[in-house]
DNA sequence: CGAACCCTTGACAGAAATCAACTAAGGTGG
DNA sequence: CCACCTTAGTTGATTTCTGTCAAGGGTTCG
């Protein structure tokens, strides 16, 4: 493990509450690993034996079924993922697999599971963790129910530019294949979608989104706390950029 | 509260490991009410200010958005719920309502948060209610992307099956308009895909369930214990009914 | 007995998946 | 440096699925 990543690790929220040798005997049993972009770091139906913590780069949390395949969540730097199938000790019931080469530490479940049941300030943080991401979940399960697909599009796009700090102008974060998936459609749709959006105040050049008229998109997407989240809530990054939307 | 109701409290996963002392702080607090059917129990956004258990009757979660609403959930004794918008002291992501005349016995949630903070057990006790809340509404995220309402539909039934101790036949146990709302679609489309679904191995009279081909069936469904879930992992209740599936 | 309400059915319109072809960009290897 | 290959993205044609609107049958409950 880097020197600069331990302090990066020990200001999570998960892991900032914690007494500092509790945090130490964490940490000692953890060891960081460098992958290649677009390999397989585990399978659905796994055991979980570690939590793991994505320092660099990104991951893809998606599941799969009946030869089918959809995309979850986005984790980014610094974030965590599969806390809960960890302390449940089950299996996962999602695969990662790596977007960009990353370095991710990861962290016995074991260990985990020992170190909450001493230290109640790191339960504390497991709790709201937890409780993040269980919220973050049905936001995703009611923007799929509830809007259809061309609202979730356009509050996507508008959730994204406030993550951008309402920047009329701003970068995709991941490719549109992947966008469709997270958003449960055909990338064809994806881009038919969008080019109909033209008329309703946003514009893609390529990866470029440029909203042209925030008021109209707005009136599309009915942007709504309860669904797209304040950013308060992001799950497990805590002041960093999930991108996507982060989860567990 | 009633005489019996606080052992039957006392042993859910939830309360079982805790303290004595603890427990009955946490209950000192608490009090039971009656409501009839239909009622609004709280309306997504509203502040989380209590835990609620579900003693005896039924609670639909639901949620709403640009005039549309949608089932989430469904809550049977003795399951609780909303326990994630408590710990975060933050607003409801969904709506509740009785579906029968129901018991709820309500736990005011900043004792619940104080308790945790000094009760170990409790809070593991929190962490793995929540662990498995998450992983019950990924669970359903998962079926929602992946699967056809087809598919959607003929693995409930499989679920309830299961549920009801592999029985060829049983009753439905909530209203189909709830159901189809829960699956994410109309009734009409409900009521028309369990017509073609005769073809599969199922049939329903009126609210009777009658699995004709358990191998057709299944060769349609394709149970998946990361979708369907093993009834190990059903969210709150322990060993109670959670007929629609269970949730915070 | 009447009024809701649930469920079903039909007809239709809209939305989305599928299949297929084509472009453009990026990377590889000669 | 170029030819080649792979892959993301787009577009079109088509089919399937799904929601919507409307009407009718059956049940429950006041």
């Amino acid at each position: 493990m880097r020197p600069h990543e331990l302090p990066e690790i020990r200001h999570l929220p998960l892991f900032r509450d914690m007494l500092q040798a509790n945090f130490e005997a964490l940490m000692h049993g953890a060891y960081a690993q460098a992958f290649p972009a677009g390999l397989e770091l585990m399978r659905q139906g796994d055991p979980a034996d570690f939590l793991h913590v994505v320092m660099e780069g990104a991951v893809e949390l998606y599941a799969h079924w009946g030869g089918r395949e959809c995309t979850m969540a986005v984790v980014r730097p610094v974030g965590t993922f599969i806390l809960a199938a960890c302390i449940k000790d089950a299996p996962y019931l999602m695969s990662a697999r790596t977007l960009e080469r990353s370095r991710i530490i990861l962290l016995p479940s074991s260990d985990l599971r020992a170190v909450f049941r001493r230290d109640t300030e790191f339960a504390v943080s497991v709790i709201h963790e937890l409780a993040g991401c269980y919220r973050s979940v049905v936001r995703h399960a009611k923007g799929l129910k509830l809007r259809t697909s061309r609202e979730r599009i356009a509050s996507y796009l508008l959730r994204q530019s406030a993550l951008a700090g309402n920047l009329a102008s701003y970068g995709l974060p991941v490719e549109k294949r992947l966008l469709a998936s997270y958003l449960g459609m055909t990338p064809e749709n994806l881009s038919r979608t969008l080019k109909t959006l033209e008329a309703d105040g946003v514009k893609l050049d390529g990866t470029r989104v440029i909203i042209t008229d925030r008021a109209k998109l707005s009136a599309l997407a009915q942007p709504d706390r309860l669904i797209d989240g304040p950013d308060s809530e992001t799950p497990s990054a805590g002041a960093s950029l999930p991108r996507v939307q982060g989860g567990d």
